[in-house]
DNA sequence: GTCTATAAAGTGATAGAC
DNA sequence: GTCTATCACTTTATAGAC
C-alpha cells in the first residue's frame, strides 16, 4: 500500500477531531498538530475551515456508502440488514457514550452555527434513510417503507443521546432490542394487511 | 412588578443565546450586546464563562420544575400529563426545527467540550425522568416506570433531532402520535399482567 | 454599578523563503 | 510541499476611572 497523501491524513485527522471535540472547537492548530504539520503548510491544502468540513463530509459519505454495501452483503435477509444498522449503537457504544452520534451531533452543531453545510450533513442521513427504506421495501412494506426508515433513524438518534447523557449500556441494549422488536412487529402487521 | 435586575437579564439573555447559537459560539460580547451592557460591566456580575453556564442551568432547572408543576395541575389524568410532555415537541416545534432540543443539544455540546458541567445538564434530564416515572407509577406500572420514562425521553430526543435535520412537521406529529400510542399500549399491557 | 482601556492568548488566513 | 513569519481580528479576562 502506498504512503498516505498529506491531504488524506489531514482529512482523517479533521474527521476525528470534529467528531470528538466538535467542529467549532477544533482549530487549525489542533488538526495541524494531530498530523504533525505546521499551520502554514495546512493552508496549502485547504484555504478555509469550511473547505475542510466539505472534505470531511465527503469522506463520511464515502465511508457510509462503503459501510452500507458491507451490510448489504453481510445480512442474509433484509431484517438482518436492519439489525446491522441498529447494532452500530452497540458496536460503537464506547465512542457514542463519549461523543454522541457523529451524524446527529454534527447536524445539531451546524444548525446552531447557521452553517451553510447543514444540507450536506442531511445528505448523510438520507444515505441511511434510503438504504433502510430499501430493506423495508424488500419486506413488502411498500409506500410505508420511507416512514419506517425515518422512525428507526429517529429512535437511533434518541438512543445515542441517552447513551451520552446517562452512560448506561444496559439501557442502550434495551433500546436496541425494542427497535428490532418494533421492526419485526410492524413488518409482520404490514404483510398481514396486504393479504 | 419590579424592574428586573441586571444579573437576571444577563442570565436570561445567556440562556437564549446558548440555546440558539450554542455555548461555545456565544461570546461575552454577544451576551453584553443582547442586554445592552459593556463587557467590563459584565465581569462585575460573572467572573468566568462557566459561572454564567452555571447560572443558566440553575435557571433552566427552576423553569423546568415550574413547567412540571404546571403540567401536574393541567393534566387531569397521569396519561394526559404524559401527553403534556410529549406535546412540547409540537408546542416548541418552530424553535426545535431551528435549534434542536435545549437539553439534548446542550448535553451533546458539553460532552464534546469535556466540560465539567455535564453532570449538571444531566440533572435537567433527571427532572423530566422522575416526573414521567411518577406518572407511570400512578398508572400502576410499578418498577417498570423508570424505564418507560427513559424510553419516552429517548424517543423525544430522537424526534427533536429528526425535526432539526429534516424540517418536516408532519413527520414530528407522527412521531408524537406513535409515542402516545406506545405509552397507552404499554400501560394497558402492564395493568393486564398485574391482574 | 457602570464604563473605558488594555492585557494576554488564540483564531483564521496570507506571503514568501527553501 | 513544507516551512517561518506575520497580519488582522476575536476571545476571555483584569484594572481602574467615574
Amino acid at each position: 500500500m502506498a504512503k498516505k497523501k498529506t491531504k488524506e491524513r489531514i482529512i482523517e485527522a479533521a474527521d476525528d477531531l470534529f467528531y470528538r471535540n466538535g467542529f467549532e472547537h477544533t482549530s487549525f492548530h489542533d488538526i495541524a498538530a494531530a498530523v504533525g504539520l505546521s499551520r502554514g503548510n495546512f493552508y496549502y491544502h485547504f484555504k478555509t475551515k469550511d473547505d475542510i468540513l466539505d472534505a470531511v463530509i465527503d469522506l463520511r459519505m464515502a465511508r457510509t456508502k462503503s459501510l452500507l454495501n458491507q451490510w448489504q452483503d453481510e445480512g442474509q435477509t433484509p431484517m438482518e440488514r436492519i439489525g446491522c444498522f441498529v447494532h452500530i449503537l452497540i458496536v460503537n457504544m464506547a465512542k457514542i457514550k463519549l461523543y454522541g452520534c457523529p451524524l446527529g451531533t454534527l447536524s445539531n452543531e451546524l444548525a446552531k452555527l447557521e452553517h451553510s453545510h447543514q444540507s450536506r450533513a442531511k445528505q448523510l442521513f438520507i444515505l441511511f434513510q434510503d438504504w433502510l427504506s430499501q430493506q423495508f421495501r424488500a419486506l413488502d412494506c411498500g409506500e410505508k417503507s420511507e416512514e419506517f426508515a425515518l422512525h428507526i433513524l429517529g429512535r437511533s438518534q434518541g438512543a445515542a443521546t441517552l447513551a451520552t447523557v446517562f452512560q448506561d449500556e444496559a439501557l442502550i441494549r434495551k433500546e436496541v432490542d425494542m427497535m428490532l422488536h418494533w421492526a419485526a412487529q410492524v413488518v409482520e402487521k404490514t404483510q398481514k394487511e396486504k393479504v
